[in-house]
DNA sequence: CAGCTCCTTGACGTTTACGTCAACGTCAAT
DNA sequence: ATTGACGTTGACGTAAACGTCAAGGAGCTG
């Protein structure tokens, strides 16, 4: 009865081979200022918040986000849960702002997604020509 | 009535210009290989095939595939243009593995908006908490 | 013909996001 | 007590995708 909740929690190599990335991405991102988990000693132990955080970070990163971006968005993140209001104002245009940007991203990924479909669909229409009877090459 | 079809084409500069990009830019994927305009003389002059393929190279771009990806494809779309059928069914293999990364990224972007959606709602639900009367702050 | 604008190639610089040692500490197992 | 697996910091290396000169040519314009 001595730990209540035994929070889980992680090593670098753990949370590392959990999400994909070298041990030294996480120390990295840690130079950054993305993460900043405890220590134990020397040792970093990363608790639960760390690894949503570093999975919000992977996901920004998968969109083509800089790590200076994101930066920008876990601090904003960070000083609005002092629920300040200018904090919040500020946080929430950004917010509005991203919203915006990946609506956009979402149309543009759509007409990709129609383009790649329309080729392939071209793709399959030509092979079936060509393996009909020998090929009717050219009308 | 010399000149049928008056193809337009631009210099370096009006496409840089147009794409929102630099002429170094444009030089840089032609020394990679990712476009080869027509010459006159020394100076590059690019037709709307050239144009179109550069659209698709910085959307490309901008779902952060890398210039490498980029090309493989390009160079794929060329290759099948010959209408080989081992040509045509590496393509098309190539485009279904590609349709089904964009759908990934659909889902995830969807998460994303919602996540990101979900904050923004709670920012305004606070901050209308903040501004009901002076505020109150903790229940 | 001087000046301006736009183009050319070539070479070197820069930033981002890590990779890759090196040198060392620590803990458990053999 | 040594080995091995894991951790630490620090310094240096690197690939990608351009940026930034430098040095020059071609064509128009006053």
């Amino acid at each position: 009865m001595t730990a209540t909740r035994e929070a889980r929690s992680w090593t670098v190599g753990e949370l590392a081979d959990e999400l994909g990335v070298t041990t030294r991405t996480l120390r990295f991102y840690e130079a950054e200022g993305l993460i900043s988990p405890r220590r134990v000693g020397a040792q970093r132990v990363y608790g639960a918040r760390d690894r949503t955080r570093l999975k919000l970070i992977l996901r920004g990163k998968r969109f083509g986000m800089t790590l200076a971006e994101i930066r920008e968005i876990v601090d904003m993140y960070d000083g609005a849960a002092s629920s300040e209001q200018r904090q919040l104002e500020t946080l929430l245009a950004r917010l509005e702002e991203i919203a915006g940007d990946l609506r956009a991203r979402q149309a543009d990924l759509r007409r990709t997604l129609a383009e790649v479909t329309d080729v392939a669909e071209q793709c399959r229409t030509r092979l079936a020509e060509l393996s009909a009877t020998a090929g009717p090459a050219l009308p």
